[in-house]
DNA sequence: ACAATATCCTGCGAGC
DNA sequence: TGCTCGCAGGATATTG
């Protein structure tokens, strides 16, 4: 499941061979996975177009067309994305092959059928794509401490299902919320509106941190589906992951082992010896 | 407005 | 062995 740091890679990647190229044909699979316009119209629309630039917004990857369009790819779970040459023999469950004009072509691959794509306008990208409904980037400037306090403020649900949900910080799902969790040793059913200064603090600190790693170790290959970059190369952030799938292994801070529980209907690992539940009783505690 | 839950989809592991 | 069942999970819709 591509988050932040894996489609962080991939827009990388594809913005250093991309960039100026042409889009010679396209040979849509899979209509299905054209979300806008219908399936005719995105053909016809990508078909002829130059690429401009790449970026990402929330795990959304945006390609600027020369048009003012934008083609837009959202791997959800287990979608993989590959820029190979053209004419490589095709994996099972292509959904979508695009043909440059290097040689090479973009293919969008999904076994489970939930990745999706957009040729959008730049109005669309707010109507069709509610781009300006998504929460700040966290490894943004932007993103400052009062910014992320500012996200949730008067907030009373638990902690996790918040750090997923796109709108109130954008790209984070569920490895790397986790991870976060676990370093700021907080646990994920944790009210948001219960916590202290200082867990705001490490929460704050330890969801840049992971993210940042996880970007230079070019994202986390563990999950379903195995995250490939567009050449079809494992991330490296799964040898370094503190919780995320390794329940009954040791804790990496103490005598403990990483338990899996569910959260908010996900999957959830925490070591329960570094991730209690109650609120601290001293001083400190103001609510938010 | 927010919180919580169901739904989509397919492969896979567990259990019988 | 082969079947069924439940789970995985991001985004979205729906319900409270």
């Amino acid at each position: 499941m591509p988050e932040l740091p894996e489609v962080e890679t991939l827009r990388r990647d594809l913005l250093s061979v991309v960039c100026g190229r042409r889009i010679t044909a396209v040979t849509l699979v899979e209509p299905l996975v054209v979300k806008h316009p219908d399936p005719g119209d995105f053909v016809r629309g990508l078909t002829g177009q130059t690429i401009d630039d790449v970026e990402r917004h929330a795990k959304y990857l945006q390609l600027h067309l020369r048009s003012g369009s934008s083609w837009v790819v959202h791997l959800m779970l287990e979608g993989q994305f590959f820029y190979q040459p053209s004419g490589t023999a095709l994996a099972s469950d292509i959904k979508l092959v695009v043909q440059l004009d290097d040689g090479h072509q973009l293919v969008l691959r999904d076994v489970v059928g939930l990745a999706r794509t957009f040729l959008v306008t730049e109005e669309e990208l707010d109507t069709v794509l509610k781009f300006d409904a998504l929460g700040p980037e966290p490894l943004e400037p932007g993103f400052t401490y009062a910014c992320f306090l500012s996200r949730l403020h008067r907030r009373t649900g638990m902690i996790k299902p918040l750090l997923l949900d796109q709108k109130v910080i954008a790209g984070i799902g569920n490895v790397y919320a986790d991870e976060a969790l676990f370093r700021a040793r907080l646990h994920p059913k944790r009210k948001a509106n219960t916590l202290t200064e200082s867990e705001l603090k490490r929460l704050y600190a330890s969801i840049r941190e992971v993210l940042q790693e996880g970007v230079q170790h070019r994202g986390t290959s563990a999950t379903r589906g195995l995250y490939r970059d567009i050449w079809g190369q494992k991330g490296h952030y799964q040898d370094r992951l503190a919780v995320f799938r390794r329940q009954g292994k040791a804790c990496t801070g103490c005598q403990g082992n990483v338990e899996q529980i569910q959260v908010g209907g996900r999957a959830t690992f925490i070591c329960p010896s570094c991730q209690v539940e109650a609120v601290p009783s001293a001083a400190g505690a103001r609510g938010r």
